[in-house]
DNA sequence: TCAAAAGTGTTACTGATACACCCATGT
DNA sequence: ACATGGGTGTATCAGTAACACTTTTGA
């Protein structure tokens, strides 16, 4: 017969050792000007306090709570850790590789990218660093493999779709923009190609304001917000690759 | 301050009605030549046996074990279910609505590619039926919706990847290869610039067989293994689109 | 007036498509 | 012989890339 201690070690374990938890991680994106004046992807991540990995940088995220949905944890946790609510947000990926943490955990892994201007709210936050995408430090867990395709993501989502102005603020320059394009695929665009590529796209609507300081002005542009930002995944229609 | 009780029951709660489980299910398309004697589309499903949605038809699935990998759980689920192994297997998307379930269900989704010549295994088993994707019957949970979204994908996957041979056994001629795209596709294809284009794709290999019977013979050809077809994550080393 | 970025024009190339045409076999 | 699908050749078109060129400003 099982007394009652047994089964309150049981229940215990069940909850420690052997049961699966679900956790929602985000990659977070954005490109900056580095100090030696061009743009590049950086990211942020958060200082873990205590084991596994204590003292080690990661992605920020949390538990998934039971009375939420996979995107609302992406973005709660996001803004619990980092202060942070991205401009777009989309799944990445679920890892669950017995071993990649002591306990068995699924991470619901998310991606997100950051306009430029909104970048100031986690610097302010204590455990929160950025890193340039290609200069990062060990992280914890499996961490930086899903940075690595995270980054894949990117590269390869920016090819076709045109979420790109998900990094950057209301209005801004062609050059803005191809700097942007630039940092992420890791080479040089043509400038007269670039512009005529994303005019024929029809994203963007020119304003009549012009940004001046330095040669010719160049005119400034916005977003057309007919254009969907946000993913709101499969379950939405939806006919963008992804 | 706690007491033991109340300890226990925070416990027993959080294992039943509390606590968040993880399945596994699997979106399996195969090709098949309807009664009408066109190549469609096909995948099987189970019917339930219990609550939820007892008697209605579900995708095959699982619980996750805390002993395995995601991937791992894709495939026994699907063996245990249908006794189907499928020749491709990537994952789809984690579904987590909190109302897509009476209990709490993180579902990560994978779909699968079955070779036309190993649909025979499954034919045998009670309990599993399989339907044209373009007349399935109302599916449990929202199923329905997460074949949509696989169809999605496999069209989408179909158009710049060379994954259509999951569908084929191994010799086939190009008109075979052809039909698959065109079911998938839902358009026909012009015989000469397929045979152009899939030929430079560099996927195939002739063979010195031919296809007797009707008309003029039309060339076996076979899958060049170098190109990688199941997919495997993106912990691997990947460079294509996905 | 000159350097440099903004912006325009032109050409070459590549891959996709449409379709005319020849080839080889079963009936 | 002829119908039919297998297989080849070729013209057209659209999108991309390369790059010469003009425009407009700050210094």
């Amino acid at each position: 017969m099982v007394t009652r201690t047994e089964l309150v070690s049981r229940d215990t374990a069940r909850d420690s050792a052997d049961a699966t938890r679900v956790a929602v991680s985000t990659v977070i994106f954005t490109v900056r000007r580095t100090a030696s004046g061009r743009a590049a992807v950086a990211l942020p991540v958060v200082r873990r306090t205590r084991d596994p990995y204590d003292g080690l940088w990661a992605l920020p995220g949390g538990w998934l709570d039971v009375t939420e949905s996979l995107d609302a944890a992406a973005s709660r946790t996001l803004a619990e850790t980092t202060g942070l609510a991205p401009s777009y947000l989309e799944q990445l990926y679920a890892f669950g590789a017995v071993d990649r943490s002591p306990t068995r955990v699924v991470s619901i892994v998310y991606w997100a990218l950051l306009r430029a201007d909104e970048v100031e709210a986690a610097d302010a936050l204590e455990n929160v660093t950025w890193f340039d995408a290609d200069a990062l430090p060990r992280l914890a867990f499996d961490h930086n493999e899903i940075v690595e395709y995270a980054l894949w993501r990117l590269r390869n989502k920016v090819g076709y779709s045109r979420i790109a102005h998900g990094l950057l603020a209301d209005e801004f320059t062609l050059a803005d923009l191809r700097e942007v394009y630039e940092a992420i695929l890791g080479r040089r665009l043509d400038p007269a190609n670039f512009r005529r590529q994303v005019e024929n796209s029809g994203t963007l609507l020119p304003t009549e304001r012009f940004r001046t300081g330095s040669h010719r002005p160049a005119r400034l542009y916005r977003y057309n917000q007919d254009v969907e930002l946000a993913d709101r995944g499969p379950l939405a229609s939806d006919d963008e690759p992804r």
